[in-house]
RNA sequence: UGGGCGAUCGUUCAAUGGCAGGACAAUGCCCUUUGGAGGCAUUUAUCCAGGUUCGAAUCCUGGUCGCCCAGCCA
């Protein structure tokens, strides 16, 4: 059962949708259903590339009326542990999809173990005492064909017996394999009798140590599709290849024949999606775990404060074919924008402080002003917020001497104060270096509330925070993990954690916020009006003493004036 | 140099023999109590060469280029 609802209005079509459409309307499963699987290995956590196969195999099920699985493809105990299956599901509900069934490709263990006994018996598989080294050198080439390893006509009660040894735990890891017996001159490499099954005396997170033979990938993936009726069996292109050794474990074994569809898998601009590239940055501690908002992952994604909806939406509206692309990181960042643009309740927060010191402001007065929660939704309501005379501004929204273009703060301008009132700077305070450490204005008592009755305009607005009542926070502002569209790219020599951009995170620990912001709770998502969108991260204490705020980055919003200050080449 | 897959705006996905369209990005203008958001407009594409057809991005032939495969990983 799937709890997400479409995206897009207009799903366009795809050749996913279009095969499970015909298939459906011929009737080719009679009455069953359309079922589909997603089917990760617990050996990493699942990151935003997992997420439009989710989206593909949980959104096409439930498009169709049909079901979907989540099964882990538990076949290799060294790379595999409980953690990451507790993590998938979190990840993946999350995400917004829940499954009709949790299977495990372990649960098959026994059943696959009959199989191979089948094939063995039917002369379809051997035994095979070659090394591994061996095996490779018999394989062949891309370009020359493979040859018989000497132990391929062994007699059936031979490998039967080996086999079942192999079972019992008679022989040491690497001494043994069992082989499919299909063609050794095939140009497809797959076909040249791969492994079915190998030794490794392993404790398997789930089967413990019941087993110490474990099989292959290809001859467990079909078969588990093949058991649980899965109709639609979507994977990514690099397994094309592996379609017809696919296809034949099925014919052999005479079961219910899934069928493979490839698509291609999501890449992004300036974003890692290889698992074990994602594990040495979390092992070499180059990013502070599976979580670090940094990561790609969905669990990173979650914490830097991205939306499930947003990905879901930019992983339907992204597409899929058979061609590999790579998308740009930039539409992710608008499906999340709009998203928190519509959704994020706004508040006020300044993260290089400047003093603002108001002279004809009375010295002891606090007034509150009233603020929208969010223009975007006037029923998410308004709030108080203090002024008084002494208030901090954005050190970049005030310029002793403004360059061209500049419309904000600057000596003799005139501002408008967001929600409160119009000010206008007179002069400035400096230290002994010659910076301004504070700036002093006067304001037009007549224009609270952020319009002056004179009708008079200014050309800029500005977020502010009452220096009194002002709160402290940390901030942590994310950019991008790599420095090159392609993190894979390398020059001679480098490696990818070349391509590590050390100024990925930049943290600023003295942020003066509105004290609304106060009763957040880690999780809540906001717009610093004029800044961007931040959520309060976990390792925030907002209800003990002291209280500790940690708000992450999202995204910043759009910013016409950087970008002004840009092209013109400074 | 074997086999498999693919090629459409800068990027990505459509068009399923009948006006090459959307999204992102970019550019300009309008609007704005967020230089946010929004609105309008603009630019740019069918890998190449032949062929079939009234008509080809689509079908055929031949090239070119790119990706994947030689784990006892998945």
């Amino acid at each position: 059962m799937t709890t997400a609802n479409p995206e897009s209005p207009a799903t366009p079509s795809n050749f996913l949708r279009d095969a499970v459409a015909e298939d459906v309307r011929t009737r080719k499963y009679g009455d069953a259903q359309i079922q589909t699987r997603f089917p990760p290995e617990p050996n990493g956590y699942l990151h935003i590339g997992h997420a439009k196969a989710i989206c593909i195999n949980f959104g096409l099920a439930d498009e169709f009326g049909g079901k979907t699985n989540l099964r882990f493809d538990d076949t290799n105990p060294e790379k595999e542990e409980q953690e990451y299956v507790d993590a998938i599901q979190h990840d993946i509900r999350w995400l917004g999809f829940d499954w009709e069934r949790l299977c495990f490709a372990s649960d098959y263990f026994p059943q696959l173990y009959e199989w191979a006994l089948q094939l063995i018996r039917a002369g379809n598989a051997y035994v095979d005492d070659l090394s591994a080294d061996e095996i490779r050198q018999y394989r062949g080439t891309l370009t020359e064909p493979g040859k018989d390893s000497p132990y391929r006509n062994r007699a059936v009660e031979e490998n039967l017996d080996l086999f079942v040894r192999m079972k019992k735990g008679e022989f040491p890891d690497g001494s043994r394999v069992l082989r499919a017996k299909i063609d050794m001159a095939s140009p497809n490499l797959n076909m040249r009798d791969p492994v079915m099954y190998r030794i490794l005396h392993a404790t398997h997170h789930r089967t413990g140590d019941e087993w110490c033979i474990y099989p292959m990938y290809d001859f467990a993936h079909g078969q588990s599709d093949s058991i649980e009726h899965v109709t639609h069996s979507m994977c990514s292109l690099e397994f094309a290849d592996h379609q017809p050794l696919y296809k034949w474990y099925i014919a052999q074994l005479g079961i219910f024949p899934s069928q493979q569809i490839e698509f291609d898998r999501l890449s992004l601009t300036y974003t890692l999606l290889s698992k074990r590239k994602l594990l040495q940055l979390v092992q070499e501690k180059r990013v502070n775990g599976w979580d670090d908002p940094r990561m790609p992952t969905l669990s990173g994604f979650r914490r830097r404060g991205f939306t499930p909806e947003a990905i879901r939406a930019f992983v339907n509206t992204a597409g899929v074919s058979r061609t590999n692309g790579i998308v740009d990181i930039e539409m992710l960042e608008h499906f999340q924008r709009d998203d928190l643009n519509h959704r994020a309740a706004r508040a006020m927060a300044v993260l290089h402080p400047l003093k603002v010191v108001i002279d004809n402001y009375p010295a002891d007065q606090v007034e509150y002003v009233d603020v929208a929660n969010n223009p975007e939704d006037p029923a998410a309501g308004t709030r108080q917020v203090p002024f008084s005379r002494e208030i901090y501004i954005e050190h970049d929204d005030f310029r002793e001497v403004p360059p061209p273009k500049y419309y904000r703060l600057s000596p003799g301008k005139e501002v408008r104060l967001r929600n409160a009132y119009f000010i206008t700077a007179q002069s400035v305070v400096k230290d002994a270096a010659g910076n301004v450490i504070e700036v002093h204005c006067t304001y037009d008592p007549a224009s609270r509330g952020g319009n002056s009755p004179d009708g008079r305009k200014v050309k800029s607005t500005m977020h502010w925070v009452s220096a009194a009542h002002a709160i402290a926070a940390e901030i942590r502002l994310y950019d991008k993990l790599f420095t090159r569209p392609d993190p894979g790219e390398v020059e001679e020599g480098k490696t990818f954690l070349d391509n590590l951009n050390p100024d990925s995170l930049e943290i600023v620990t003295d942020a003066k916020l509105e004290p609304s912001l106060a009763a957040s709770k880690p999780g809540d998502r906001f717009q610093f009006e004029r800044v961007g969108y931040f959520c309060l991260d976990p390792d925030s204490t907002p209800d003990s003493t002291p209280r500790k705020l940690v708000f992450n980055r999202t995204l910043a919003l759009k910013d016409t004036w950087a970008r002004i200050e840009k092209k013109s080449g400074v």
